[in-house]
DNA sequence: CTGGTAATGTGGTCACTACCAGTTATATTA
DNA sequence: TAATATAACTGGTAGTGACCACATTACCAG
Protein backbone atom coordinates (compact mmCIF):
# COMPACT_ATOMS: atom_id res chain seq x y z
CA UNK A 1 0.00 0.00 0.00
CA UNK A 2 1.29 3.45 -0.90
CA UNK A 3 1.54 6.70 0.56
CA UNK A 4 1.02 8.42 -2.94
CA UNK A 5 -1.14 8.52 -5.70
CA UNK A 6 0.13 7.21 -8.81
CA UNK A 7 -2.11 8.26 -11.61
CA UNK A 8 -0.43 5.50 -14.36
CA UNK A 9 -1.63 2.87 -12.55
CA UNK A 10 -5.52 1.19 -13.69
CA UNK A 11 -6.31 1.10 -9.97
CA UNK A 12 -8.82 4.08 -9.38
CA UNK A 13 -7.47 7.26 -7.85
CA UNK A 14 -10.22 6.68 -5.09
CA UNK A 15 -9.77 3.69 -3.93
CA UNK A 16 -6.03 4.07 -3.82
CA UNK A 17 -6.85 7.35 -1.40
CA UNK A 18 -9.44 5.14 0.47
CA UNK A 19 -6.76 2.40 1.28
CA UNK A 20 -4.07 5.16 2.16
CA UNK A 21 -7.26 6.55 4.69
CA UNK A 22 -8.05 3.60 5.92
CA UNK A 23 -4.25 2.02 6.58
CA UNK A 24 -3.93 5.35 8.78
CA UNK A 25 -6.77 4.41 10.45
CA UNK A 26 -6.06 1.24 11.12
CA UNK A 27 -2.70 1.35 12.23
CA UNK A 28 -4.23 4.17 14.59
CA UNK A 29 -2.29 7.19 13.14
CA UNK A 30 -5.25 8.93 13.36
CA UNK A 31 -7.30 8.27 16.31
CA UNK A 32 -10.82 7.69 16.84
CA UNK A 33 -13.21 10.46 17.35
CA UNK A 34 -10.30 12.64 16.12
CA UNK A 35 -10.92 14.74 12.55
CA UNK A 36 -8.98 13.43 9.47
CA UNK A 37 -7.92 16.19 7.27
CA UNK A 38 -10.65 18.33 5.34
CA UNK A 39 -11.49 17.58 1.97
CA UNK A 40 -9.53 20.55 0.26
CA UNK A 41 -6.93 20.08 2.68
CA UNK A 42 -6.53 16.66 1.15
CA UNK A 43 -7.31 18.02 -2.64
CA UNK A 44 -4.02 19.69 -2.48
CA UNK A 45 -1.91 16.84 0.13
CA UNK A 46 -2.61 14.56 -2.98
CA UNK A 47 -3.43 16.95 -5.49
CA UNK A 48 -6.62 14.60 -6.55
CA UNK A 49 -9.96 17.05 -7.16
CA UNK A 50 -12.74 17.20 -4.18
CA UNK A 51 -14.83 15.10 -6.80
CA UNK A 52 -12.46 12.13 -6.16
CA UNK A 53 -11.86 12.82 -2.68
CA UNK A 54 -15.33 12.88 -1.73
CA UNK A 55 -15.57 9.17 -3.23
CA UNK A 56 -13.04 7.79 -1.41
CA UNK A 57 -14.41 9.63 1.88
CA UNK A 58 -17.84 7.76 0.55
CA UNK A 59 -16.59 4.61 0.76
CA UNK A 60 -15.31 4.61 4.18
CA UNK A 61 -18.55 6.39 5.30
CA UNK A 62 -20.26 3.78 3.99
CA UNK A 63 -18.09 0.81 5.55
CA UNK A 64 -18.05 2.50 9.11
CA UNK A 65 -14.44 3.97 9.38
CA UNK A 66 -15.72 7.62 8.94
CA UNK A 67 -18.73 9.71 9.54
CA UNK A 68 -19.35 12.74 8.57
CA UNK A 69 -20.60 15.93 10.66
CA UNK A 70 -22.15 18.90 8.49
CA UNK A 71 -20.08 22.01 9.33
CA UNK A 72 -17.11 20.35 11.51
CA UNK A 73 -15.44 17.58 9.74
CA UNK A 74 -14.94 14.23 9.16
CA UNK A 75 -13.90 12.08 11.95
CA UNK A 76 -12.40 8.47 12.79
CA UNK A 77 -15.39 6.14 13.68
CA UNK A 78 -14.84 4.67 17.46
CA UNK A 79 -12.96 1.39 17.17
CA UNK A 80 -16.61 -0.85 18.10
CA UNK A 81 -17.52 0.38 14.72
CA UNK A 82 -14.59 -0.13 12.62
CA UNK A 83 -14.95 -4.07 12.85
CA UNK A 84 -17.19 -5.94 12.49
CA UNK A 85 -18.58 -4.66 9.75
CA UNK A 86 -21.50 -6.40 8.82
CA UNK A 87 -20.15 -8.67 5.98
CA UNK A 88 -21.47 -11.40 4.08
CA UNK A 89 -18.51 -14.12 5.09
CA UNK A 90 -18.14 -17.73 4.54
CA UNK A 91 -17.62 -20.35 7.60
CA UNK A 92 -14.40 -19.85 7.35
CA UNK A 93 -13.71 -16.04 7.10
CA UNK A 94 -16.06 -15.96 9.91
CA UNK A 95 -14.07 -18.42 11.92
CA UNK A 96 -10.47 -16.85 10.98
CA UNK A 97 -11.84 -13.51 12.05
CA UNK A 98 -12.35 -15.10 15.24
CA UNK A 99 -9.17 -16.18 15.62
CA UNK A 100 -10.20 -19.92 15.79
CA UNK A 101 -8.56 -22.79 12.84
CA UNK A 102 -11.25 -23.40 10.89
CA UNK A 103 -11.62 -27.24 9.81
CA UNK A 104 -13.79 -29.78 7.61
CA UNK A 105 -14.90 -33.21 7.10
CA UNK A 106 -16.48 -33.87 4.21
CA UNK A 107 -18.97 -36.34 4.60
CA UNK A 108 -20.17 -36.53 0.77
CA UNK A 109 -20.11 -34.72 -2.41
CA UNK A 110 -23.02 -35.81 -4.89
CA UNK A 111 -25.36 -34.78 -7.46
CA UNK A 112 -28.54 -35.03 -6.38
CA UNK A 113 -32.64 -33.33 -7.08
CA UNK A 114 -32.34 -31.09 -4.14
CA UNK A 115 -36.15 -30.42 -1.75
CA UNK A 116 -38.30 -28.27 -3.54
CA UNK A 117 -38.24 -26.19 -1.25
CA UNK A 118 -34.30 -25.55 -2.00
CA UNK A 119 -35.35 -25.48 -5.70
CA UNK A 120 -37.90 -22.89 -5.14
CA UNK A 121 -35.06 -20.62 -3.50
CA UNK A 122 -32.80 -21.32 -5.77
CA UNK A 123 -35.10 -20.43 -8.71
CA UNK A 124 -34.52 -23.28 -10.40
CA UNK A 125 -37.38 -25.61 -12.48
CA UNK A 126 -38.54 -28.59 -10.63
CA UNK A 127 -36.17 -32.03 -11.57
CA UNK A 128 -33.41 -29.54 -11.86
CA UNK A 129 -30.00 -31.16 -10.21
CA UNK A 130 -27.92 -29.56 -8.28
CA UNK A 131 -24.30 -30.42 -6.85
CA UNK A 132 -24.47 -30.94 -2.92
CA UNK A 133 -21.83 -31.04 -0.15
CA UNK A 134 -22.73 -32.17 3.31
CA UNK A 135 -19.64 -30.96 5.52
CA UNK A 136 -18.89 -31.05 9.59
CA UNK A 137 -17.05 -27.97 10.05
CA UNK A 138 -14.47 -27.71 12.51
CA UNK A 139 -13.00 -25.12 14.76
CA UNK A 140 -9.66 -25.86 16.50
CA UNK A 141 -10.39 -29.43 15.56
CA UNK A 142 -13.59 -30.01 17.37
CA UNK A 143 -17.02 -29.74 15.49
CA UNK A 144 -19.35 -26.69 15.69
CA UNK A 145 -21.58 -27.13 12.70
CA UNK A 146 -23.50 -29.41 10.17
CA UNK A 147 -23.26 -27.70 6.81
CA UNK A 148 -25.71 -28.58 4.10
CA UNK A 149 -24.95 -26.97 0.63
CA UNK A 150 -26.83 -26.85 -2.60
CA UNK A 151 -24.95 -25.22 -5.07
CA UNK A 152 -26.84 -24.18 -8.58
CA UNK A 153 -23.95 -24.55 -10.83
CA UNK A 154 -23.83 -24.16 -14.76
CA UNK A 155 -23.81 -27.08 -16.98
CA UNK A 156 -19.86 -28.19 -17.37
CA UNK A 157 -19.30 -26.51 -13.89
CA UNK A 158 -18.17 -29.16 -11.60
CA UNK A 159 -16.79 -28.78 -7.68
CA UNK A 160 -14.32 -31.94 -7.20
CA UNK A 161 -13.26 -33.48 -4.30
CA UNK A 162 -9.94 -32.59 -4.68
CA UNK A 163 -11.08 -28.71 -5.14
CA UNK A 164 -12.71 -28.75 -1.65
CA UNK A 165 -9.94 -30.01 0.29
CA UNK A 166 -7.35 -27.95 -0.60
CA UNK A 167 -9.42 -25.26 -0.54
CA UNK A 168 -11.89 -25.28 2.22
CA UNK A 169 -13.74 -22.46 1.47
CA UNK A 170 -16.37 -22.85 -1.05
CA UNK A 171 -16.51 -18.70 -1.92
CA UNK A 172 -12.79 -19.20 -2.84
CA UNK A 173 -13.48 -22.10 -5.25
CA UNK A 174 -16.52 -19.74 -6.55
CA UNK A 175 -14.85 -17.16 -7.23
CA UNK A 176 -11.56 -18.58 -8.85
CA UNK A 177 -12.86 -21.57 -10.23
CA UNK A 178 -15.94 -20.54 -11.84
CA UNK A 179 -15.89 -16.88 -11.45
CA UNK A 180 -19.25 -16.35 -9.96
CA UNK A 181 -18.64 -13.45 -7.10
CA UNK A 182 -20.93 -14.23 -3.71
CA UNK A 183 -22.60 -10.67 -3.17
CA UNK A 184 -25.20 -10.56 -1.12
CA UNK A 185 -27.21 -13.38 0.97
CA UNK A 186 -30.45 -13.73 2.63
CA UNK A 187 -30.36 -15.48 5.77
CA UNK A 188 -32.59 -17.03 9.02
CA UNK A 189 -31.83 -18.03 12.20
CA UNK A 190 -33.80 -20.10 14.53
CA UNK A 191 -33.53 -22.39 17.32
CA UNK A 192 -33.89 -26.15 16.79
CA UNK A 193 -32.91 -29.55 19.22
CA UNK A 194 -30.86 -31.95 17.87
CA UNK A 195 -31.97 -35.21 16.38
CA UNK A 196 -29.91 -38.71 17.62
CA UNK A 197 -28.01 -38.52 14.12
CA UNK A 198 -26.93 -34.83 14.30
CA UNK A 199 -26.10 -35.19 18.48
CA UNK A 200 -24.30 -38.09 17.52
CA UNK A 201 -21.96 -35.85 14.20
CA UNK A 202 -21.41 -32.99 16.82
CA UNK A 203 -20.29 -35.07 19.78
CA UNK A 204 -23.85 -33.47 22.01
CA UNK A 205 -26.12 -35.57 23.90
CA UNK A 206 -29.25 -36.03 21.71
CA UNK A 207 -31.97 -33.19 22.11
CA UNK A 208 -29.25 -29.95 22.70
CA UNK A 209 -30.25 -26.44 21.48
CA UNK A 210 -28.59 -25.98 18.19
CA UNK A 211 -28.86 -22.68 16.25
CA UNK A 212 -29.98 -23.18 12.69
CA UNK A 213 -29.09 -21.16 10.15
CA UNK A 214 -30.49 -20.91 6.40
CA UNK A 215 -28.77 -18.80 3.50
CA UNK A 216 -29.32 -18.29 0.16
CA UNK A 217 -26.39 -16.92 -1.67
CA UNK A 218 -26.61 -14.59 -4.29
CA UNK A 219 -24.10 -13.37 -7.24
CA UNK A 220 -23.07 -9.89 -8.49
CA UNK A 221 -25.57 -10.33 -11.10
CA UNK A 222 -28.36 -11.29 -8.10
CA UNK A 223 -28.62 -14.88 -9.52
CA UNK A 224 -29.45 -17.49 -6.49
CA UNK A 225 -26.32 -19.38 -6.45
CA UNK A 226 -26.20 -21.40 -2.85
CA UNK A 227 -28.40 -22.96 -0.54
CA UNK A 228 -26.56 -23.58 2.55
CA UNK A 229 -28.28 -24.58 6.22
CA UNK A 230 -25.53 -24.80 9.22
CA UNK A 231 -26.45 -26.56 12.68
CA UNK A 232 -24.34 -24.50 14.97
CA UNK A 233 -23.92 -26.75 18.33
CA UNK A 234 -25.77 -24.06 21.16
CA UNK A 235 -22.82 -24.13 23.26
CA UNK A 236 -19.90 -23.16 20.88
CA UNK A 237 -21.33 -20.39 18.40
CA UNK A 238 -22.43 -17.10 18.87
CA UNK A 239 -23.65 -15.11 16.13
CA UNK A 240 -22.57 -11.73 15.14
CA UNK A 241 -24.12 -8.90 13.09
CA UNK A 242 -24.07 -5.27 12.46
CA UNK A 243 -26.98 -3.58 11.86
CA UNK A 244 -27.66 0.09 10.01
CA UNK A 245 -30.34 2.13 10.38
CA UNK A 246 -31.72 2.67 6.57
CA UNK A 247 -31.67 6.53 5.55
CA UNK B 1 -44.12 11.89 -4.11
CA UNK B 2 -43.97 13.87 -7.24
CA UNK B 3 -42.96 12.61 -10.79
CA UNK B 4 -40.65 15.33 -11.61
CA UNK B 5 -37.79 17.67 -10.15
CA UNK B 6 -38.20 20.80 -8.09
CA UNK B 7 -35.65 22.97 -8.10
CA UNK B 8 -37.22 25.00 -5.49
CA UNK B 9 -37.55 22.90 -2.54
CA UNK B 10 -34.77 22.20 0.01
CA UNK B 11 -34.99 18.25 -1.11
CA UNK B 12 -31.93 17.98 -2.84
CA UNK B 13 -32.43 17.15 -6.38
CA UNK B 14 -30.73 13.47 -6.11
CA UNK B 15 -32.92 12.43 -3.83
CA UNK B 16 -35.73 13.59 -5.25
CA UNK B 17 -35.09 11.66 -7.97
CA UNK B 18 -34.01 8.67 -6.01
CA UNK B 19 -37.53 8.61 -5.08
CA UNK B 20 -39.22 8.75 -8.35
CA UNK B 21 -37.32 5.82 -9.35
CA UNK B 22 -37.55 3.87 -6.54
CA UNK B 23 -41.71 4.42 -6.62
CA UNK B 24 -41.20 3.00 -10.55
CA UNK B 25 -39.15 0.72 -9.00
CA UNK B 26 -41.83 -0.41 -6.50
CA UNK B 27 -44.65 0.01 -7.75
CA UNK B 28 -44.01 -2.29 -10.87
CA UNK B 29 -43.62 0.14 -13.98
CA UNK B 30 -39.66 -1.21 -13.88
CA UNK B 31 -39.56 -5.15 -14.07
CA UNK B 32 -37.17 -6.93 -12.12
CA UNK B 33 -33.81 -7.44 -14.16
CA UNK B 34 -34.99 -4.63 -17.09
CA UNK B 35 -32.98 -1.97 -17.45
CA UNK B 36 -34.08 1.52 -16.49
CA UNK B 37 -32.93 4.51 -18.53
CA UNK B 38 -29.84 5.35 -19.46
CA UNK B 39 -27.64 8.01 -17.43
CA UNK B 40 -27.45 10.15 -20.41
CA UNK B 41 -31.32 9.83 -20.53
CA UNK B 42 -32.30 10.30 -17.75
CA UNK B 43 -30.38 13.53 -17.93
CA UNK B 44 -32.76 14.96 -20.34
CA UNK B 45 -35.46 13.33 -19.40
CA UNK B 46 -35.33 15.36 -15.65
CA UNK B 47 -33.13 18.07 -17.00
CA UNK B 48 -30.50 16.98 -14.41
CA UNK B 49 -26.63 16.54 -14.31
CA UNK B 50 -25.31 13.40 -14.97
CA UNK B 51 -23.22 13.63 -11.45
CA UNK B 52 -26.62 14.14 -9.69
CA UNK B 53 -28.41 11.08 -11.39
CA UNK B 54 -25.39 9.14 -10.46
CA UNK B 55 -25.59 10.41 -7.31
CA UNK B 56 -29.46 9.45 -7.07
CA UNK B 57 -28.42 5.76 -8.81
CA UNK B 58 -26.10 5.06 -6.44
CA UNK B 59 -28.06 5.10 -3.38
CA UNK B 60 -30.56 2.68 -4.65
CA UNK B 61 -27.91 0.47 -5.90
CA UNK B 62 -26.71 1.20 -2.23
CA UNK B 63 -29.85 -0.06 -1.03
CA UNK B 64 -30.52 -2.80 -3.14
CA UNK B 65 -33.08 -1.72 -5.73
CA UNK B 66 -30.77 -1.18 -8.70
CA UNK B 67 -27.48 -3.23 -9.95
CA UNK B 68 -24.98 -2.00 -12.61
CA UNK B 69 -23.73 -3.94 -15.33
CA UNK B 70 -20.78 -1.59 -17.24
CA UNK B 71 -21.39 -1.24 -20.47
CA UNK B 72 -24.74 -2.61 -20.75
CA UNK B 73 -26.79 -0.73 -18.21
CA UNK B 74 -28.58 -0.40 -15.25
CA UNK B 75 -31.43 -3.29 -14.07
CA UNK B 76 -33.99 -3.48 -11.27
CA UNK B 77 -33.47 -6.10 -8.82
CA UNK B 78 -35.27 -9.33 -8.59
CA UNK B 79 -38.32 -8.79 -5.80
CA UNK B 80 -35.85 -10.90 -3.81
CA UNK B 81 -33.38 -8.51 -2.96
CA UNK B 82 -35.54 -5.78 -3.00
CA UNK B 83 -37.23 -6.14 0.44
CA UNK B 84 -35.79 -6.95 3.70
CA UNK B 85 -32.95 -4.77 3.06
CA UNK B 86 -30.25 -5.82 6.15
CA UNK B 87 -32.33 -2.84 8.54
CA UNK B 88 -31.97 -1.58 11.93
CA UNK B 89 -35.22 -2.23 13.06
CA UNK B 90 -36.92 -2.28 16.67
CA UNK B 91 -38.88 -5.04 18.36
CA UNK B 92 -42.35 -3.16 16.75
CA UNK B 93 -40.79 -2.36 13.56
CA UNK B 94 -39.91 -5.73 13.34
CA UNK B 95 -43.00 -7.45 13.69
CA UNK B 96 -45.22 -5.66 12.05
CA UNK B 97 -43.20 -6.00 8.88
CA UNK B 98 -44.07 -9.39 9.45
CA UNK B 99 -47.33 -8.96 9.91
CA UNK B 100 -47.96 -9.74 12.97
CA UNK B 101 -49.44 -7.25 15.95
CA UNK B 102 -46.67 -5.97 18.28
CA UNK B 103 -47.70 -5.73 21.80
CA UNK B 104 -45.95 -5.44 25.47
CA UNK B 105 -46.54 -5.85 28.96
CA UNK B 106 -44.31 -3.43 31.05
CA UNK B 107 -43.23 -5.36 33.79
CA UNK B 108 -40.82 -2.02 35.77
CA UNK B 109 -39.53 0.84 34.64
CA UNK B 110 -36.27 2.13 37.15
CA UNK B 111 -33.15 3.98 37.67
CA UNK B 112 -30.48 1.50 38.30
CA UNK B 113 -26.90 0.86 38.43
CA UNK B 114 -25.97 -1.48 35.72
CA UNK B 115 -23.74 -4.84 35.83
CA UNK B 116 -20.16 -3.81 35.08
CA UNK B 117 -20.37 -5.45 31.25
CA UNK B 118 -23.39 -3.51 30.60
CA UNK B 119 -21.71 -0.25 31.50
CA UNK B 120 -18.88 -1.12 29.62
CA UNK B 121 -20.75 -1.59 26.34
CA UNK B 122 -22.09 1.61 26.93
CA UNK B 123 -19.02 3.14 27.65
CA UNK B 124 -20.08 4.91 31.09
CA UNK B 125 -18.17 5.35 34.58
CA UNK B 126 -18.34 2.42 36.93
CA UNK B 127 -21.27 3.64 39.17
CA UNK B 128 -23.57 5.54 36.25
CA UNK B 129 -26.90 4.80 36.70
CA UNK B 130 -29.18 4.39 33.60
CA UNK B 131 -32.75 3.85 33.03
CA UNK B 132 -33.68 0.48 33.02
CA UNK B 133 -36.65 -1.26 31.23
CA UNK B 134 -37.96 -4.65 31.45
CA UNK B 135 -40.79 -5.50 28.94
CA UNK B 136 -42.42 -9.07 28.19
CA UNK B 137 -42.76 -8.52 24.55
CA UNK B 138 -46.27 -9.99 22.35
CA UNK B 139 -46.46 -10.75 18.92
CA UNK B 140 -50.81 -10.98 18.21
CA UNK B 141 -51.21 -11.33 22.04
CA UNK B 142 -48.98 -13.94 23.22
CA UNK B 143 -45.90 -13.83 24.47
CA UNK B 144 -42.90 -14.13 22.19
CA UNK B 145 -40.06 -12.51 24.03
CA UNK B 146 -38.57 -10.82 27.50
CA UNK B 147 -36.60 -7.48 26.79
CA UNK B 148 -34.15 -6.01 29.53
CA UNK B 149 -33.09 -2.37 28.20
CA UNK B 150 -30.30 -0.12 29.72
CA UNK B 151 -30.63 3.60 28.65
CA UNK B 152 -27.70 6.06 28.43
CA UNK B 153 -29.54 9.13 28.69
CA UNK B 154 -28.57 12.48 29.03
CA UNK B 155 -29.13 14.41 32.93
CA UNK B 156 -32.86 15.52 33.02
CA UNK B 157 -33.68 13.15 30.18
CA UNK B 158 -36.16 10.79 31.06
CA UNK B 159 -38.68 8.36 29.75
CA UNK B 160 -42.04 7.90 31.54
CA UNK B 161 -44.58 4.98 32.02
CA UNK B 162 -47.01 7.19 29.91
CA UNK B 163 -44.04 7.17 27.06
CA UNK B 164 -43.69 4.09 26.75
CA UNK B 165 -47.52 2.70 27.12
CA UNK B 166 -48.45 5.54 24.56
CA UNK B 167 -46.19 4.83 22.16
CA UNK B 168 -44.70 1.10 22.04
CA UNK B 169 -41.20 1.76 20.25
CA UNK B 170 -39.05 3.11 22.53
CA UNK B 171 -37.06 4.49 18.88
CA UNK B 172 -39.52 6.39 18.63
CA UNK B 173 -39.46 7.92 21.82
CA UNK B 174 -36.03 8.73 21.54
CA UNK B 175 -36.28 9.92 18.19
CA UNK B 176 -39.34 11.91 18.99
CA UNK B 177 -38.41 13.15 22.59
CA UNK B 178 -34.80 13.44 22.78
CA UNK B 179 -33.79 13.78 19.18
CA UNK B 180 -31.81 10.74 19.71
CA UNK B 181 -31.67 8.62 16.27
CA UNK B 182 -30.79 5.09 16.10
CA UNK B 183 -28.38 4.55 13.40
CA UNK B 184 -25.99 1.48 14.39
CA UNK B 185 -25.85 -1.32 16.39
CA UNK B 186 -24.01 -4.75 16.88
CA UNK B 187 -25.91 -7.42 17.72
CA UNK B 188 -25.03 -11.27 18.78
CA UNK B 189 -27.12 -14.15 19.07
CA UNK B 190 -27.50 -17.21 20.77
CA UNK B 191 -28.85 -20.09 21.79
CA UNK B 192 -29.98 -20.54 25.69
CA UNK B 193 -31.74 -22.30 27.68
CA UNK B 194 -35.08 -21.27 29.96
CA UNK B 195 -34.76 -20.72 33.25
CA UNK B 196 -37.85 -21.82 35.35
CA UNK B 197 -38.87 -18.15 35.58
CA UNK B 198 -38.14 -16.89 32.17
CA UNK B 199 -40.28 -20.16 31.30
CA UNK B 200 -42.73 -19.15 33.48
CA UNK B 201 -43.14 -15.34 31.87
CA UNK B 202 -42.71 -16.69 28.45
CA UNK B 203 -45.74 -19.31 29.24
CA UNK B 204 -43.27 -22.30 27.93
CA UNK B 205 -41.68 -25.54 29.41
CA UNK B 206 -38.65 -24.95 32.16
CA UNK B 207 -35.34 -25.56 29.55
CA UNK B 208 -37.39 -24.96 26.40
CA UNK B 209 -34.91 -23.45 23.59
CA UNK B 210 -34.50 -19.58 23.43
CA UNK B 211 -32.68 -17.09 21.50
CA UNK B 212 -30.95 -14.84 23.28
CA UNK B 213 -29.94 -11.45 21.20
CA UNK B 214 -27.84 -8.96 22.70
CA UNK B 215 -27.54 -5.41 20.84
CA UNK B 216 -25.87 -2.30 21.80
CA UNK B 217 -27.48 0.43 19.86
CA UNK B 218 -25.25 3.96 18.78
CA UNK B 219 -26.48 6.99 17.82
CA UNK B 220 -25.42 9.26 14.65
CA UNK B 221 -22.94 10.39 16.85
CA UNK B 222 -21.60 7.20 17.32
CA UNK B 223 -21.97 7.29 20.82
CA UNK B 224 -23.56 3.75 22.72
CA UNK B 225 -27.38 4.72 23.75
CA UNK B 226 -28.94 1.27 24.31
CA UNK B 227 -28.10 -2.28 25.67
CA UNK B 228 -30.55 -4.52 25.35
CA UNK B 229 -31.26 -8.04 25.83
CA UNK B 230 -33.97 -10.02 24.62
CA UNK B 231 -35.14 -13.36 25.31
CA UNK B 232 -36.96 -14.77 22.21
CA UNK B 233 -39.03 -18.69 22.27
CA UNK B 234 -37.36 -20.61 20.19
CA UNK B 235 -40.53 -22.28 18.87
CA UNK B 236 -41.66 -18.88 17.51
CA UNK B 237 -39.30 -16.74 16.15
CA UNK B 238 -37.09 -16.56 13.38
CA UNK B 239 -33.97 -13.87 12.67
CA UNK B 240 -33.66 -13.00 9.78
CA UNK B 241 -31.38 -10.67 7.79
CA UNK B 242 -29.78 -9.45 4.80
CA UNK B 243 -26.22 -9.75 4.39
CA UNK B 244 -23.84 -7.90 1.74
CA UNK B 245 -20.58 -8.60 0.82
CA UNK B 246 -17.76 -5.72 1.22
CA UNK B 247 -16.50 -4.26 -1.95
C1' DC C 1 -20.65 39.84 31.20
C1' DT C 2 -24.14 38.95 27.58
C1' DG C 3 -26.01 38.61 23.14
C1' DG C 4 -25.57 39.53 18.38
C1' DT C 5 -22.83 39.47 14.13
C1' DA C 6 -19.60 38.69 10.70
C1' DA C 7 -15.71 35.94 9.05
C1' DT C 8 -14.04 31.65 8.10
C1' DG C 9 -13.84 26.84 7.73
C1' DT C 10 -16.42 22.52 7.21
C1' DG C 11 -19.25 19.20 4.50
C1' DG C 12 -23.47 19.06 0.90
C1' DT C 13 -25.25 19.79 -3.59
C1' DC C 14 -25.02 20.54 -8.50
C1' DA C 15 -23.59 21.62 -13.32
C1' DC C 16 -20.58 21.02 -17.08
C1' DT C 17 -16.86 18.72 -19.32
C1' DA C 18 -13.74 15.10 -20.77
C1' DC C 19 -12.12 10.79 -21.42
C1' DC C 20 -11.75 5.67 -20.25
C1' DA C 21 -13.62 0.94 -20.40
C1' DG C 22 -16.70 -2.47 -21.30
C1' DT C 23 -20.85 -4.25 -24.49
C1' DT C 24 -23.57 -4.75 -28.51
C1' DA C 25 -25.28 -4.17 -33.03
C1' DT C 26 -24.07 -3.07 -37.46
C1' DA C 27 -21.36 -2.63 -41.35
C1' DT C 28 -17.46 -4.26 -43.64
C1' DT C 29 -14.37 -7.47 -45.46
C1' DA C 30 -12.30 -11.86 -46.68
C1' DT D 1 -21.41 -16.99 -45.30
C1' DA D 2 -18.43 -16.18 -41.56
C1' DA D 3 -15.12 -13.61 -39.40
C1' DT D 4 -13.71 -8.97 -38.34
C1' DA D 5 -13.68 -4.23 -37.69
C1' DT D 6 -16.19 -0.24 -36.35
C1' DA D 7 -19.54 2.80 -34.50
C1' DA D 8 -22.61 3.74 -31.03
C1' DC D 9 -24.16 2.79 -27.09
C1' DT D 10 -23.51 1.72 -21.75
C1' DG D 11 -21.47 2.83 -17.03
C1' DG D 12 -16.74 4.40 -14.58
C1' DT D 13 -13.39 7.85 -13.33
C1' DA D 14 -11.82 12.48 -12.87
C1' DG D 15 -11.31 17.66 -12.90
C1' DT D 16 -13.16 22.41 -12.24
C1' DG D 17 -15.98 25.69 -10.50
C1' DA D 18 -19.80 27.46 -7.97
C1' DC D 19 -22.91 28.07 -4.34
C1' DC D 20 -25.50 26.42 -0.09
C1' DA D 21 -26.03 24.91 4.85
C1' DC D 22 -24.06 24.41 9.15
C1' DA D 23 -20.53 25.13 13.05
C1' DT D 24 -17.09 27.68 15.32
C1' DT D 25 -14.62 31.57 16.48
C1' DA D 26 -13.51 36.27 17.25
C1' DC D 27 -15.11 40.56 17.73
C1' DC D 28 -18.15 44.19 18.97
C1' DA D 29 -22.11 46.64 21.04
C1' DG D 30 -25.10 46.73 24.69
Amino acid sequence: MSITIDPYTAVPKYYQLASILRQKIEEGEWQPRSPIPSERQLEVMYHISRTTIREAIDSLVQQGFLYREHGRGTFVSPRKLQKGWMELTSFSEDLLKRGMQPGQIIRSLTQVIPPVNVLKRLELAPGSTVCRIERIRLADGTPIGLQTSYLALGTGQEITLEDLESSGSLYRILSDKFNIHPSEADETLEVTLATPQEAELLDIPPGAPLLLSERVLFSQERHPIEYVKILYRGDRYQYYTHLKRRE
